[in-house]
DNA sequence: TACAATCCTGATAACGTTTCCGGTATCAAT
DNA sequence: ATTGATACCGGAAACGTTATCAGGATTGTA
């Protein structure tokens, strides 16, 4: 019901069931020497008064929590979240706990905020390992394993997953370029972050490789989201001699692209070409159903957590980059040029 | 950058700067009754070793973490997301810091599973207060003060938020039944929850009063959930009497509808009008844009991160139950009966 | 000079666990 | 009957903080 101020201790438990704090302890912990009458009654006691050990003093005498975290960059992204369901699935199969901590905003000038943030959970003796989902900053001291899913540019030696992005883009630049597109745009992401690195080489490289001269002015610099890639698309859009076709760093950047061209009376996909690259879930929902590249986020999630778990125990990694595959999907949001 | 086992504590401080732990401490809870250059010198040793205290241990000795919990239903819904925000904005404003805890799947028999993750979070000494999100228990043992955005049905009492449920439904029923509709179905969301009871009796009592015949069949009992909502709306559009309306109890029941409707061949708008309960983020991109009821999540998060500060300072609450006023905002989805 | 007041600081006791160590009791074997 | 092994249990230390208390400078005042 309402909180009652006092929270009852191993002690009270120790006390009711008549034993030591120690047996009470053994108990919780699942030690197999003690009584099966003694440990039954105690967790009869358990049961009953609703005892719970506290976290904290858990965390603090013993080094171990079970507890891992996931810090991520944004709240609002569902890239993240699809993240967050891999996480979770491994972590309810294993007996440890997840605790999300999610920066304000990367945009913002939070970096003390998103550093504290970081810092308070690797220090803070709360989490046993973290991972650490696009990060802004390139490095952090930290006396608990980290895992990075899609490293930063500058930090590609942290242990981590990524996916395929240069085969990826290259797949989808190519079915572009197979339906007849030439002027085909590229909004970027974060470009901290490897993944944007390798996607717009891969855009250049397969224009290059098509004998599609590269237009610097095709190019518009985003941040994976929705709002910045809608105003970036209204310049592309704009254009005297605009595009035919948007490759998009993140199906959330192609959602603004979605959105641009709807304001400025574009249909897509007879007048415009839009391929993504994540395959979120409302991806197969919006209309026209969006081409994108899926890169498995789930399965990162789950990669990432096996990883840090290994890293908690202190068992070897079979390799410091795990990379997983991604695989283009074509839905409705390309036409071959006409 | 790596982790290096061992973590400094606020003893290597107090050596390095040559006060005792005591001086340190109080420098970093910026006790005023300490020498201005020997905070400036602990200060700096701080910064030099990147020394950042223990939460745990802070946790367990002072009762206070400066850190709020939120405990959501699922990982994957937008709805959460927005609340999230809301919370996210409050947090980052005030000094406090946010975990997030998920519990895995409301729909999983994991009742344990949440019960352990609320209990943990609660008493766990970790938290000073906890939001909890839509809550599939109707009660629980708490040390720590609790607020619930949109509480369970069986638990009212509780401090909380909630939306103006049943005028909102009201509101988006007189427009259908302005439209012409008179074959208008429902579906659910959580039956356990006041917000879903909420609706469905306005669903019921905005028929009545237009003096339309309650069909029972034309009622789905969903989960809030666009996979559920798809096979409900499966079975309501392969009705021989097929309702020419579909009022969703929330957005992603409504992109369900959505989609169940992309497979009957049914336009969205002209063959079925469809209304929707939260205005997401992605209803508004979604095509055609959804006509929905704006329940204002983020404000609800702000509101709750209001009321959980309040109460964990012991200040009173000016009311056990916030409000927050819907809104009905017209869009795409409906058109008028022909 | 003596005494009080002020300002700063250091010891030390908690907070609630787990872990280590040692100590009974039981029982079989010598 | 003594020993050794085994099974179980309790006491106490430790984890890294903060809060309380008291003490040592330093200054002000009579």
């Amino acid at each position: 019901m309402s909180h009652n101020g006092k929270s009852i201790t191993i002690q009270y438990v120790a006390r009711a069931a008549g034993v030591s704090v120690s047996t009470v302890s053994r108990v919780l912990n699942k030690k197999d020497d003690v009584a099966p009458e003694t440990a039954e009654k105690v967790q009869s006691v358990i049961q009953q008064m609703g005892y719970v050990s506290s976290l904290a003093a858990r965390g603090m005498r013993s080094q171990r929590t079970n507890v891992i975290g996931l810090v991520m960059p944004e709240v609002g992204s569902a890239y993240c979240f699809e993240i967050m369901r891999g996480v979770n699935r491994i972590i309810a199969q294993i007996h440890y706990d997840l605790i999300i901590y999610t920066d304000c905003d990367p945009s913002r000038e939070s970096a003390a905020v998103s550093e504290r943030a970081f810092v308070a959970l690797l220090n803070g003796g709360i989490t046993d390992g973290v991972i650490v989902v696009a990060p802004t900053a390139s490095s952090f001291a930290s006396s608990a394993p980290v895992v990075v899913v899609d490293p930063n540019h500058e930090s590609p030696e942290l242990p981590g997953v990524i996916s395929t992005n240069y085969d990826g883009v290259c797949s989808a630049m190519n079915y572009l370029i197979g339906l007849g597109h030439r002027r085909i745009a590229h909004i970027t992401g974060r470009m901290e972050l490897v993944s944007s690195n390798q996607r717009l080489q891969a855009y250049k490289d397969s224009l290059c490789a098509a004998g599609i001269p590269l237009d610097e002015t095709l190019i518009e610099f985003g941040d994976y989201r929705s709002q910045a890639a809608a105003a970036s698309a209204r310049k592309l859009l704009a254009m005297e001699n605009r595009p035919t076709a948007i490759f998009a760093a993140s199906d959330d950047t192609a959602f603004g692209v979605y959105a641009a061209a709807k304001e400025a009376g574009l249909h897509i996909p007879t007048d415009l070409s839009v391929v993504g690259f994540d395959n979120l879930h409302e991806s197969s929902f919006i209309v026209p159903a969006l081409t994108t590249v899926d890169q498995f986020m789930k399965e990162m999630g789950a990669v990432a957590t096996d990883m840090i778990v290994k890293l908690i125990k202190g068992e070897p990694l079979p390799a410091m980059l795990h990379v997983i595959k991604t695989q283009l999907v074509i839905r409705d949001s390309c036409s071959p040029i006409s």
